[in-house]
DNA sequence: GCATAATAGTTATGTGCATAACTAACGTGT
DNA sequence: ACACGTTAGTTATGCACATAACTATTATGC
């Protein structure tokens, strides 16, 4: 691949990591959160408690990170952090009332903000956009090895 | 469009973010840059020198991300920051020897990436990923109002 | 049982990004 | 000529990310 190519496709990866990220962020700020926190609560939406270790796994992001984000989330009332029964290193997070009812907003904007990002898009190509961008995403991952273990079916 | 394909979709833009970015620093590394820096760098290599506002624009992004990426990039000798003589308040940025050395090194790893990023994708979905993502970008671009003047053809 | 490795989490530090508030210079009124 | 808005740039501060170094606990060797 030649250079022009290269840099089109790097660049404009990269500006979409700005402007998403921004927009996102526009968007977020009336509900008192910033970008990558809506990550995490959506996350505790998802699949209910879980401890710090399996929130970095699901965010993609390292243990201090995690633990910056839960501390400012429950410092806002949205999370709650408690002392894991079996394993005494661990602390169960999980979403309180007020965690689950921000969870409830942000999904309305995740809709609005993943329509407008498609706008003007074929149906056909908005359909194949989440796979594409797993790929690319797999392919620069330098967290898992190469392959999870086969399961690449979407 | 439901929760589940709006979520599958923002996700996805957000750890291809995440991964690329990584992937980036990684490759970066070795050259003493970070992240964010290589676009200044290319930036300057390839439309020449200009002034801060310029590349603040050309970069997407504020002009204090700008002070503080020159101020590293001169402090490593890579970029020079010389005053306007028409204008006292500007300073015009430009590439030293060492800075347009180092960008040719940041092309090649630029086309290392790009390769690696769309491996596994049919030749036709990679043609067209760099007009997909500037859509993409666009749609949820705040600092444009919403057609740059109808320039859209690419 | 006990040394040793692996894991959960935190703290310290550094980066790119942002916004807000500020200074200095330019431009354009009247 | 001078007030006023605009623009170029900086400083201060805050956030999400990163890595490195550390503590506390758990698991595993023998």
């Amino acid at each position: 691949m030649d250079f022009e190519h290269a840099d089109a496709l790097n660049q404009a990866i990269r500006l979409l990591s700005l402007r998403h990220r921004a927009r996102a962020a526009s968007l977020l700020a009336p509900l008192g959160l910033h970008p990558g926190q809506e990550a995490l609560l959506l996350e505790l939406a998802r699949n209910g408690p879980m401890i710090q270790a399996q929130l970095s796994e699901a965010l993609g992001c390292e243990p201090p990170s995690v633990t910056l984000m839960t501390r400012k989330l429950e410092a806002g009332g949205h999370i709650r952090r408690a002392p894991a029964p079996s394993d005494k290193r661990a602390s169960i997070v999980e979403l309180t009332d007020s965690g689950r009812a921000l969870a409830e907003q942000v999904k309305q904007l995740w809709c609005a903000l993943a329509e407008e990002t498609v706008e003007g898009l074929p149906a056909e190509t908005v359909a194949e956009l989440p796979g594409i961008l797993k790929t690319l995403t797999d392919n620069v991952d330098t967290r898992r090895p190469r392959h999870p273990g086969g399961a690449g079916t979407v």
